[in-house]
DNA sequence: GCGTTACGAGTCTTACCCGTATCGTATTGC
DNA sequence: GCAATACGATACGGGTAAGACTCGTAACGC
């Protein structure tokens, strides 16, 4: 763990360490019960330290409150990128729309919708949002500039509007389940030659 | 209010009929803490009954739970469904992807992201989601159908995909506010202006 | 060994909420 | 006028949780 909310490395320290162990447990269970079905506020930090097998002084020695933990936690959840190839646009495309709303923990899934009322409660965690959003953004910005430079997209096109065009299918399905006959395994790939190819009569 | 989720209407009643009033307020009550920003199950009884200017009784008096009576208020919010003019194709889409997300009622937007947790909790509620949006789906693939059968639109296109492609960024960008800088106003023609005519090099 | 700090477990106070019941009052039909 | 039912207000018991606190114990540097 990287950065945490609340308290700083200390520099050096007498006595006994902060056990690791307790750390994990803690954000696992959080992420557990997440996924469990538990709305963020109905969330007790009782519940996660009884889960954890860690008392609640142990949390709060950690973090300032449940908000600060959550942030941990939804920062662990977040998975790595998606690394596009780089050799067909089309492929690229297809890599990085089916990475949408598809982390390297399954647990990521149950989580996402829980975070859409929190998203534009505060500036902090719209912020937040963003942070872990735009670096996706930009790099499938890239792609799209990539073709274009290329020859391979039209060099006409508004690229923020194709990634929302991109991106927006495939979130509605993830997390909202907007269309329960479509089927989700394909959809990449059918959404980005849709998108690629245009619907119109040519 | 057609129907009630709980009380069934009176045939004859003695006694000092309900307040009309009474209703109006616990329902503006309700929706008005929503779009504040309060969260679905942050919302209390008592909070409504204190904004409505009511007892807690005449709110149980009217429904059972806190559930009940957020049904009611919901499809107080849900407004009516856009009307295609039928002449073009495109005017059409444009009409249908505008009014997503977008109600009669200015707190709607505030509203909607409360019930994406919500929507795949229990079949219930996934059905009560699923009966908002599926006639609102069934009139976009009108739309689609019709194109084709007029050859305006290519014969092969997978329709449901197209319905997700036209939904998905609008609903992505009134909801989550997924890209700050686009600009709502006139996403919905760019939507589908870009979903017509693809953005490959032909 | 000693001071320091963390540990799990538990207690305590405070606060909020649910759902019901009970006030005195207001409004209806008969 | 009278029974019946509504009203707003308030009180109640029961439940859950936040946070600060206290235990006795465990792990570190010196």
């Amino acid at each position: 763990m990287p950065d945490m909310t609340s308290t700083a490395d200390a520099p050096r320290s007498p006595g006994r360490p902060r056990s690791i162990r307790a750390d994990e447990a803690i954000i696992e269970a959080t992420l557990d019960l997440l996924a469990e079905g538990s709305t963020i506020e109905a969330l007790s930090i009782e519940a996660i330290a009884a889960r954890a097998g860690v008392g609640k002084a142990t949390i709060y020695r950690r973090w300032a409150g449940k908000d600060a933990l959550l942030l941990d936690a939804l920062r662990r959840l977040k998975g790595v990128l998606a690394q596009p190839a780089g050799h067909s646009v089309r492929d690229d495309l297809v890599l990085l729309v089916g990475a949408i709303g598809k982390n390297v923990d399954p647990r990521a899934a149950k989580i996402m919708p829980c975070l859409a009322p929190v998203v534009n409660r505060s500036a902090d965690q719209f912020q937040l949002y963003q942070n872990i959003i735009s670096p996706r953004r930009q790099l499938m910005r890239e792609v799209l500039r990539r073709g274009i430079d290329e020859g391979v997209l039209r060099a006409d096109i508004d690229v923020e509007v194709t990634m929302a065009l991109l991106t927006g299918p495939m979130l509605i399905q993830r997390v909202l389940q907007w269309n329960p006959d479509l089927d989700e395994q394909t959809l990449p790939e059918r959404v980005v030659d849709a998108v690629l190819e245009g619907i119109q009569v040519r």
